[in-house]
DNA sequence: GGCGTTCTAGAATATTCGTAG
DNA sequence: GCTACGAATATTCTAGAACGC
């Protein structure tokens, strides 16, 4: 009965694309990556962090208001990028022609870790800072620390 | 047929939480955890110690005005932030729309011990202090001592 | 010609101290310290934050809004209490007696640095963070590294 | 010696900036 | 361009240490 601490970013980032609520983050087909629209996931994760209306009381969210940090975060936790594209307007129904809808208007990141599946949350246990500290020590065959959700006293 | 001093921290605690009289400590929703509005603390409790209003002479209290002590005397007695969120103050009527609340207003801390739960006063005894000695001892496997609960009882 | 970068935490406390838009931190008598009233200090710099009103769109403030934070910031960067007193509220005009004032509203806080004094900005430079590994590079009779101030300047 | 209070430091995650590849 | 990563600062939670009672 493992758990794991809710403040960090593999539980918010969790919480995030199983939420109906953000709709700037989800699984792949295959449910072993993620989606993330940039211009949605700043406005409505970023923009609405902290102190703003999203918040909403819990302390689920960033504390940076910048895309590239949080880019650096999923690399952080091993993440990697699979591609990057563009996400299209869907065509005026007036409009003919074009090749599959209308203007650009945000990118998409699909990103993938082995250790972030759906339905899985069992394997987030595994995902942990790839920090030239926590390297060291995986080098000398120790285990790596974590911020316990909870630990039992004695 | 245990008893613990009331005059230590774990007591005092312990009444906080049951006592009807306090609105800034409450149980958590399984009993397992405390919740604590920061400003509401500091205001009814805390400012209200040794010296105030709601001290009425008897010796309930804490002698500190500092919320930073009292949290230094959670951690010392084992007990683990789980969160921290923010207090939402209500929203004006006249405000349609909205889904949570107005602006915050103070922090709510979340707290958690194996040992503090609703209902179970007999793991109180269980609350040692941890401190240097006391954690030498455990690991030796000795009994940790406790000030008995003045000569007035057994 | 030193130029230290104005995001840091020294470069904000400075610009803090010296700006009379502030009126929770002040230099003590003889400019060789700080004097923080902590009450002010929240409302005015920590609920101001990023998203709040005073941040006025500039960096120029910090992320967190808890005041025990900042004081961790004080103290890595060799900052020590000197003392701490209370702040009295002015005493209501009808009532005579009393001994100096109403009743306290606020702490005010006392801290000290010897690379910290006004007039002396240049004096700033020998601010480091005072982490582990420096520690270790100071030891090791090393120089202590330091974020440059980005490209912009110089 | 135990307990409460206070100031400081440790250790982990989070955020930012810069740059090698 | 751009992706990944090192390294520095920032924030948070917990613990050490000293002192008084």
């Amino acid at each position: 009965p493992v758990s794991i601490n809710p403040e960090t970013f593999p539980a918010k980032l969790w919480r995030l694309v199983n939420s109906p609520r953000f709709r700037s983050v989800h699984w792949d087909a295959r449910g072993q990556g993620l989606l993330i629209d940039e211009q949605l996931f700043v406005s409505e994760v970023l923009d609405a962090g902290p102190s703003g209306d999203a918040a909403a009381g819990d302390g689920s969210l960033f504390k940076t208001k910048s895309f590239t940090s949080f880019i650096r975060q999923l690399n952080l936790y091993g993440f990697q990028k699979v591609s990057k594209g563009l996400v299209m307007a869907p065509r005026p129904v007036s409009r003919a022609g074009g090749d599959g809808g209308g203007r650009a208007t945000s990118f998409l990141h699909h990103f993938h870790s082995p250790h972030f599946c759906r339905n899985r949350p069992d394997l987030l246990v595994h995902l942990k800072r790839l920090t030239s500290t926590n390297k060291m020590k995986l080098a000398a065959g120790l285990e790596l620390p974590g911020r316990p959700a909870s630990h039992l006293q004695q």
